[in-house]
DNA sequence: TCCCCTTCGGCACTGAGTGCCAAGTCGCAC
DNA sequence: GTGCGACTTGGCACTCAGTGCCGAAGGGGA
């Protein structure tokens, strides 16, 4: 079910051969949910679909809410490359808000095919929960990064307020440009919410 | 499996009843949980164990996660009430600045069993998925009242901004707490955590 | 050509969650 | 006490998610 590529660059070839397929398959459960609705779409459904079995189906998506996430897991990398990138001497907020900064312009691009998992991640509770429960792990990274930028014991208040706070700003920017069908500008709508709290909720409005 | 009770009072005695057999299967579930781990629990022994039925169990809990986050429904009431019982001259981050902090008072009574509950929840990423589901539900609620209070659409920024950070800065108090072991005053982290988005991320620490 | 490594498919199994129905139980009226 | 109606429970059977196991390709290297 995919197509030979040129035998070039062993060492992640494979690696490449899988996100592929993987995309592939996300592809084939999109439009069976879009067309059906998460939940009156089954996982032998988008195997029949995507031409491959039931069983290496989940070899490739850990969870079938996963397959209408198949962002999330590299955004986690992206989101700590950035963080890495961050110059030395910013202070632990500015860092973080120009690390999410990043992962919002990500979100932009390609955002037909995102509104309509967004809308669909939205409506499904289950494939919600998961994509919070994702969002949680993104979260432990900043929060690691945020306690050694700000010399903070990791379970110390700070770090993990600003890991909430950020992502809780990242959400609450993508949440508005949903209802608006993603014609405003994201990455504006994001600094407006990191900002907001950068400066201090009480002020706003 | 419910001790009969005097037939008084018959709008809500029913209620009533189902209000406590919901708390006697969760006493039993949170037992198993914490003795095997969440996974290792069966919706079966869980029925076992409580002398009701496995049809039954699920008459009471919509998923197995629920059975360990029984007070999570009762919240979204309380946070209700708390909402609409703030006075009208009150800006909107104050107003719920004080509504999760009557939240935050609720979790720390009966603390104990909270701990147990609090630590599988984080251990177990299905259970912490959906609990955050259920956070997500109180956002709305919180975005609803905020867009009334400020005089904005629900779907602008400064409302979602003020739900999920306000929600976030519960999350982040409730964490530094349970890494304390509920050693320290939790309301008083809640309202440094409040006071920190109030006052702006960016002169933290 | 043979061998190794990896991927895939099929099978069988556990366990969550649900619809349906039959058997109680409780309160109420007669 | 007897009968009626509303509600609760248990059991059965079913769908579907997710997993372990194993045997069958298939591709690359010696």
């Amino acid at each position: 079910m995919v197509a030979a590529v040129p035998p070039r660059s062993r060492p992640n070839l494979r690696e490449r051969n899988h996100e592929r397929t993987r995309d592939e398959i996300a592809g084939h459960a999109l439009s069976l949910f879009v067309a059906r609705g998460f939940d009156a779409v089954t996982v032998d459904d988008i195997a029949a679909s995507a031409g491959i079995s039931r069983r290496t189906f989940f070899r490739y998506f850990e969870t079938k809410e996963d397959a209408l996430l198949p962002a999330d897991a590299s955004r986690l990398q992206r989101l700590e490359q950035a963080l890495r990138e961050r110059p030395a001497a910013e202070g632990a907020f500015d860092a973080v808000r120009g690390a999410v900064l990043e992962l919002a312009h990500d979100y932009e691009t390609g955002s037909t095919e995102f509104l309509q998992q967004a809308r669909l991640v939205l409506a499904t509770p289950s494939v919600h929960a998961r994509s919070l429960g994702h969002q949680a792990d993104w979260e432990g990274v900043i929060r690691t990064f945020a306690a050694q930028r700000a010399g903070r014991p990791e379970t110390s208040l700070l770090p993990q307020l600003l890991a909430a706070g950020c992502m809780a700003a990242l959400r609450a920017a993508l949440t508005t440009w949903l209802h608006d069908e993603g014609r405003t500008d994201l990455v504006a709508l994001v600094t407006a919410a990191l900002d907001g709290l950068g400066d201090g909720l009480r002020h706003q409005g």
